[in-house]
DNA sequence: CATATGATCCGCT
DNA sequence: GCGGATCATATGA
C-alpha cells in the first residue's frame, strides 16, 4: 500500500519507453522479517518485440513465459551456469517485452547485500545484472512475482536523474537499437563496455561526465 | 539423447 | 586484457 510504489500503468508501455523512466527509481525487496533491501536503479536495457536480441524473439517457452504475461512482473533467468538476471515485464500481454535491470546504487540493507555477495565494496555490490540479482537474493523461484501487488519485490518512485545516456546493449552486436540506458556519470553503472563497436573500432560511447 | 551457447563475474597477467 | 567456471535451456539427431 505504499503510495510510492509504481503502478501497473507505468509498466504497460513500450520497453524502450519504460527503460529510461526506470532510472532513478528504487528497487525494493522486503524480507519476511520485514527488513528491506533497496537500491537506486542506474542502468537498464530494453528488449522489444521483433528484437533478435530478446529472449522472446523465438516465441514463448517455459523459460521466457513470464515475458509474455501481463506487465509489472519480474522475469528472472539463469545464465552462464551461475548468474541470475532480473527484468521487469513491460508492454501488453503476449508482446514479450521487458527491461533488464543492470546496475543500482545500494541504499538500504547494505549489510545483507554484502553477506549475500561475499564482497564489501559498495561500488561492486549491484554494479552488473548478475551482481544485482545476487545482492537482492533473487533467483529463479522469484520468476513471475508481481511488482505491483506482491509483497516480495517492488519498485518505488525515486529521484529523477539529472542526465540520461544511451548506447548499444552489452553483448548485443547491433547498433540499430541503442537501448541501454544509464545515468550520466554515475559511479554505480556497471563496467560493461560502453559504446557501439564501430567498424574501425576506435570510438567510445558518449559517456563523458557533464 | 547429445551438444552448443550464453543479456556474466572474477581472478590472474 | 583474457579465459575459466558451470549448467539450464534450446535445438537437432
Amino acid at each position: 500500500m505504499s503510495p510510492a510504489r509504481l503502478p501497473r500503468s507505468f509498466y504497460a508501455r513500450d520497453a524502450e519507453e519504460v527503460a529510461p523512466d526506470l532510472l532513478g527509481q528504487v528497487l525494493v525487496r522486503t524480507s519476511r522479517d520485514g527488513s528491506r533491501a533497496a537500491a537506486r536503479i542506474v542502468e537498464v536495457e530494453a528488449y522489444g518485440p521483433d528484437d533478435p536480441a530478446s529472449h522472446s524473439f523465438r516465441g514463448i517457452t517455459r523459460r521466457n513465459a513470464v515475458m509474455f504475461g501481463p506487465p509489472g512482473h519480474l522475469y528472472v533467468y539463469f545464465t552462464y551456469g551461475m548468474h541470475h538476471c532480473m527484468n521487469v515485464v513491460t508492454g501488453r500481454p503476449g508482446e514479450g517485452t521487458a527491461v533488464l535491470l543492470r546496475a543500482a546504487e545500494p541504499l538500504e540493507g547494505v549489510d545483507r547485500m554484502i553477506s549475500r555477495r561475499g564482497r564489501e565494496r559498495l561500488l561492486d555490490l549491484c554494479s552488473g545484472p548478475g551482481r544485482l540479482a545476487q545482492a537482492f537474493g533473487i533467483a529463479r523461484r522469484d520468476d513471475g512475482v508481481d511488482l505491483v501487488t506482491g509483497d516480495l519485490v517492488c519498485v518505488e518512485r525515486g529521484t529523477r536523474p539529472e542526465a540520461i545516456r544511451s548506447g548499444t546493449r552489452v553483448g548485443v552486436h547491433e547498433t540499430a537499437r541503442p537501448w541501454r540506458y544509464w545515468i550520466a556519470g554515475d559511479p554505480f553503472v556497471s563496467r560493461g563496455r560502453p559504446g557501439p563497436p564501430t567498424a574501425k573500432g576506435t570510438s567510445r560511447a558518449r559517456s563523458t561526465t557533464p
